[in-house]
DNA sequence: GTTTTATAGAACCAAATAGTTCCAGAACTA
DNA sequence: TAGTTCTGGAACTATTTGGTTCTATAAAAC
């Protein structure tokens, strides 16, 4: 059974650039943690615990090949951020859409 | 022009549970930081600082009517938020999506 | 004009965070 | 076997964070 993930370390993990960008970087495949490293002026050690923070809220999943350990990102946490972010979409009949957003600008806006 | 927010902001923000909670209390309409501290067992002085944090972070506006500040929700950084998630939404041909996701768990699953 | 109400500023504290350096262990390579 | 590579543990530091209390200020109410 998968360990439940709270929202507060979801969010706190994406509150910083450099975890964003080892998650961007993931979406190109698995990757090391020194190929993860490499474009960061970071010693190894701090991206390998920024990569830690990542695994503890759920967004990276770990499988050691040899001596590399491989990360690759686990989409879950996002769903569930996106899940909550309906709560806030139906605010003011689609406002929160960009598309309807767009079109709506200017036209009836609501006071 | 409105100040530029930072995601690192928005995410760090989110990342508390009871700033989350006066998130969602603000779905109901304007408040002030007496009305959003009383379902709290804090001091009101936390929610004002709970609040100052959600508003540096873009996601909260205040105005203030006699002594009462009544702060409202802003869904900018939000939709800020929904953007940056579309670039893991691509991911897998839909993976993303709940329902898809549901329907190919224990099927083919990718090594 | 005094008192009450609503909020923010200042000072403080404990805990968490992001970074470092140094060391140890596990697994390849020669 | 010895050396090299990859990573995590431990210890340390500086900064940030979430909370408190006490004080100050601004506006309402009396």
């Amino acid at each position: 059974m998968a360990i439940q993930i709270s929202l507060d370390d979801t969010f706190a993990a994406l509150a910083d650039p450099t975890r964003r960008a080892i998650l961007a970087r993931l979406l190109d495949g698995e990757a090391s943690v020194a190929e993860l490293a490499q474009p960061f002026a970071l010693t190894v050690r701090a991206i390998s615990k920024h990569v830690g923070v990542l695994e503890q809220a759920g967004l990276v999943t770990r499988s050691r090949s040899a001596q590399k350990h491989l990360s690759r990102i686990e989409l879950k946490p996002l769903r569930d951020i996106d899940r909550w972010l309906d709560g806030y979409r139906k605010l003011g009949e689609g406002r929160f859409d960009r598309m309807e957003d767009l079109l709506r600008r200017g036209a009836d806006k609501p006071e």
